[in-house]
RNA sequence: GGUCCGGUAGUUCAGUUGGUUAGAAUGCCAGCCUGUCACGCUGGAGGUCGUCGGUUCGAACCCGAUCCGGAUCGCCA
């Protein structure tokens, strides 16, 4: 006979309405609180904590049971629900408490090394080591089911819009393009290697070939590159691809989703169709392809107003084909201290800037680092530009276009950050349209894709493939939240003739189109159909939509910053049996 | 690979001219306690001050190296 006491409700779910009723709950002690004769405890599932009550009422062996209990302990028990003689009103279930006449201890536990609160504030590490007792607080379950609505949600939405899901290999072949691929050797081909999928991108080009018409996937990737708050090596995204589409097509699909994505998860109206900017547009006013626009602070253009100053570093940056700009951060003059200010210039050198210029409008005159390279009345004129009034601070970044939007674009965020803009409960979204279909690579002046090789070209910007690749928009889109990038896609190229073109722009050899995309290149001399889709990344979007400032908060099992699990301690070394059989041998 | 921040009880932290036996809070253990909910009161246990080396009569503190963690740049087509 088990002795497992069957659950007939969950702790957090109680309510008034259970007054009178005879319950059995299972859960962990939270919390004790002895009081000699009367013992209260605090009684935790996934769904909250209740408060349950042992009295004198009950035999003295359950009592004495029920002195042994300590935190972290499993257990079940059988009471009754009553109103309690004083209500807890910062408890969800604060007005009920259950008199307990039964009690099982399924499981003692150690002394917890970690608390398991809320706000508590231990290191990270320790969390990640704790990971199963760190997910035992409310807000990571909370966040887990959170994600869990959301993928059920997605599922659910692209089912109704004609989409299948279908599962594309996990080993796969590598590709030294892009990222570093993991590798997982072939014991049955030794010497060969599969990859893990940065993305399914080229299976799923394979399944609109295929027929499959409309796809999607809630699918692992991995990247072995450096991590940060937002990027583990696995990660999740909902992965989706359509035929016969055109930009316009993917996007409609998309703002149903994130419409029925915030008012199902966040109670919220999004207003549709979203605003749309072009990529141009958006490094321009904001220095960035994932602009905030929680906030203005937007950059200005000075080379017209400094071609003719007196103040080198401006011009001989105008001279080498660079810019000057700026932003103004409105009042903020009195709180950014010559020290505070150091500090923003500090930190934009690691986005490659020299230097800022900083000035101060007051009410008859301004002050600046350049006074005296600056008349007066210059200095108004620049001012001017940015619209300043008393109070104002603008900073002012010259260098090659790259290193100022990089640079202002990290100081407009890094500001509106100190002094407090960031409003979590703000959802600002757009998407940025009409990338650059190449970047050029700095150091060699090569193209590179911005995206990847089969981004189709603007149709009117076709003619510029062979003339002026570097001005050739693509057909390609990201979805942004509050300067996060959620998603991006594009919409393909499916003739075999501008297939080929770009291949040859960028540089690839026969060989190595062979060797590196001869199936999709094969498979598209058979009847592509046009196509395009869009990638989010799933775990970005809960993390934006939890207010959680990390992906590791919204991942039940996350790696640290080495890669490393924390729990499982994997990485693991391998033995030399193992090396062998897989035709490796240790260096 | 670079830069910045950090490492002191189980946990979160304090600890400056370098000077007795390294503190607090919380947690833990024991006793008392019938309405607590951060329960209260009394007592107790708990430390290789990340590691190694140096300077010094004397180092948690100064110097050097190193390890570990985090943020960030590079990187992430």
């Amino acid at each position: 006979m088990s002795n497992i006491f069957k659950r007939t409700e969950m702790c957090g779910k109680l309510d008034a309405s259970h007054i009178g009723e005879r319950v059995v709950l299972n859960g962990w002690i939270a919390k004790r609180r002895n009081l000699g004769g009367l013992i209260f405890c605090d009684l935790r599932d996934k769904t909250g904590i209740v408060q349950i009550v042992f009295d004198d009422k009950i035999p003295q062996e359950l009592f004495q049971k029920a002195d042994k209990l300590r935190s972290e302990y499993v257990v079940g028990v059988k009471g009754v629900v009553k109103e309690r003689q004083s209500v807890n009103k910062e408890l969800a279930t604060g007005d009920i408490e259950v008199f307990v006449n039964d009690l099982v201890i399924y499981s003692e536990a150690d002394t917890p090394p970690i608390y398991i609160k809320d706000d508590d504030n231990v290191d990270d590490n320790l969390r990640l080591k704790y990971r199963y007792l760190d997910l035992r607080k409310q807000k990571m379950q909370n966040n887990l089911t959170f994600r869990h609505k959301i993928t059920k949600l997605a599922r659910d939405y692209f089912d109704e819009n004609g989409f299948t899901e279908v599962e594309t290999p996990m080993l796969i072949k590598p590709t030294p393009e892009g990222a570093r691929d993991y590798l997982v050797p072939s014991r049955v081909n030794p010497g060969s290697f599969y990859a893990l999928p940065q993305s399914p991108q080229m299976f799923k080009q394979l399944l609109m070939v295929g027929g499959t018409d409309r796809y999607m996937q809630i699918v692992k990737c991995f990247r072995d590159e450096d991590l940060r708050a937002d990027r583990q090596p696995e990660f999740t995204q909902i992965d989706l691809e359509m035929s016969f589409v055109d930009t316009d097509d993917v996007i409609a699909v998309n703002e149903g989703f994130i419409k029925r994505v915030f008012k199902e998860m966040m109670g919220v109206d999004i207003k549709l169709p979203l605003k749309r900017m072009q990529y141009d547009e958006a490094m321009e006013r904001y220095g960035s392809d994932k602009p905030d626009l929680r906030f203005g602070f937007e950059l200005k253009k000075l080379n017209d107003v400094v071609a003719d100053c007196d103040f080198k570093v401006f011009t001989d940056a105008l001279a080498a084909g660079g810019d000057v700009r700026g932003i103004c951060i409105d009042g903020a003059a009195d709180k950014y201290t010559r020290k505070k200010i150091d500090k923003l210039i500090e930190a934009s050198k690691s986005y490659g800037a020299k230097g800022l210029v900083w000035m101060k409008v007051g009410e008859d005159e301004i002050s600046s680092s350049v006074n005296k390279f600056f008349s007066p009345e210059q200095l108004r004129e620049i001012a001017d530009v940015f619209e300043a009034k008393a109070g104002d601070l603008i900073l002012i970044c010259s260098d090659r276009p790259k290193v100022v939007f990089d640079t202002l674009g990290f100081l407009r965020r890094h500001i509106a950050g100190e002094l407090g803009l960031l409003d979590d409960s703000k959802f600002e979204l757009l998407w940025v349209v009409d990338f650059p279909l190449f970047e050029v690579d700095d150091e060699s002046g090569e193209l590179h894709p911005m995206h990847h090789p089969f981004t189709s070209p603007k149709e009117e910007d076709i003619p510029m493939l062979d003339s002026e690749p570097e001005k050739v928009k693509a057909n390609a889109y990201d979805i942004v939240l509050n300067g996060v990038e959620l998603g991006g896609g594009s919409i393909r190229i499916h003739d075999r003739q501008l297939q080929e073109k770009m291949f040859k722009i960028l540089g690839i050899s026969e060989e190595d189109i062979d060797e590196k995309f001869g199936f999709l290149v094969e498979a598209f001399k058979y009847g592509a159909p046009p196509h395009g889709g869009l990638a989010y990344g799933l775990d970005r979007l809960v993390m934006l939509l939890t207010g959680e400032d990390s992906i590791r908060e919204v991942m039940a099992f996350p790696k640290n910053q080495a890669a490393q699990c924390m729990v499982s301690e994997a990485p693991g070394a391998v033995t030399d049996e193992q090396l062998a059989e897989l035709g490796l041998k240790r260096g």
